[in-house]
DNA sequence: ATTGCATATATCGAACAGATATATATCTTG
DNA sequence: CAAGATATATATCTGTTCGATATATGCAAT
């Protein structure tokens, strides 16, 4: 799925700015989607040029003004369409799993030290994924609760994972030292 | 970090052919990184132009001649130079989330299906995980096994929540589908 | 004062994913 | 046994996209 369909679906959701949709990105969606502005900017142009999206100019006071998305009928029903035709693909991308299969090249406190960042992102994760649900626009939408739900079964699993293997792993790594 | 430094790190276990480097990609590190032929082979000639390994050219009776490379020493200490100074990511790319933040543009019908796909592709990741660690070049690396199992604790997980709250959220959707 | 952050749009370059091209050999299945 | 699928092997091309950067203003904090 590209952010051309991404942004058709946040658009869905209510009229929106670039900045205001990169924002959604970095927030709601940000356990499972990465959009930047070099990707967004040029996306509404497209979806505007053909149809899916119509474009309104808003002055403001004291702030730059805004060019405010509106998503068409046909924007509507273009979504409606990539979702059906959509395959559910679920991909992790992970430096710290590369550092874990090479970890016989680290030293031990380095290893140490990155299970603990990891721990530390996974608790950062946790507390952003509450956030985002104690806010009254995602408690009524049953697929964002489900959702996040899942994000957090799975960071929960991780986490539990590391703390009840961490000394395990460790001490096989430093007698793997000793030998060699 | 990039697919050079990735084809560093799999030089570093033994010397690989370009296709041989995309079967672990595809195989042992399917799990956390992806990397194809566009980006291996560029790659590779770029680390022999800058010295971090060397290639050599091999004949083979009924099948195509290999271009084999071997890791230099500058190219390994630049590999653990790198592990150094990479920070611990751990990103997920879902569409399968994608879709259930908008399940309300779905029949209870794909939905379900949706649920039972990812299921179906949990349960192929667990075995291909296990396949894995049945090998016994996986077996004495500490690292490899702790990241394997940190991958499986997560999957599991999924799983578990997907099958405990199934019923509950296609129940709801259904619910709100009635009520509008 | 000045540093940093939030609002807002926009573009550039390097990297990359996925598909395609080409050629041969072996394995499978009706 | 022939057809088709799969495995070995290298290579390139295109569209997409990530991350950084540029530009401009207002506001809060130090």
């Amino acid at each position: 799925m590209d952010v051309k369909t991404l942004c058709l679906g946040v658009l869905s959701m209510g009229d929106a700015s670039g900045y205001e949709i990169r924002k959604v990105f970095d927030d709601a969606f940000s356990h499972f989607y990465v959009a930047g502005y070099g990707s967004i900017y040029p996306a509404l142009a497209e979806l505007e040029q053909e149809g899916y999206a119509t474009c309104k100019n808003i002055e403001q006071e004291k702030r730059p003004a805004k060019k405010v998305y509106h998503l068409t009928e046909t924007g509507m029903a273009a979504f409606r369409d990539a979702l059906v035709n959509t395959y559910p693909n679920h991909k992790v991308r992970s430096e710290f799993m590369v550092l874990l299969v090479f970890s016989h090249l680290l030293s031990p406190a380095q290893v140490l030290s990155l299970l603990q960042q990891r721990l530390s992102d996974i608790e950062d994760n946790l507390l952003h994924i509450d956030d985002c649900l104690k806010r009254e626009e995602c408690a009524y939408q049953e697929g964002t609760k489900f959702a996040a739900g899942f994000a957090r079964a799975a960071l929960l699993a991780g986490k539990e994972y590391i703390e009840q293997n961490k000394e395990g792993f460790l001490g096989a790594l430093e007698y793997k030292d000793k030998k060699s």
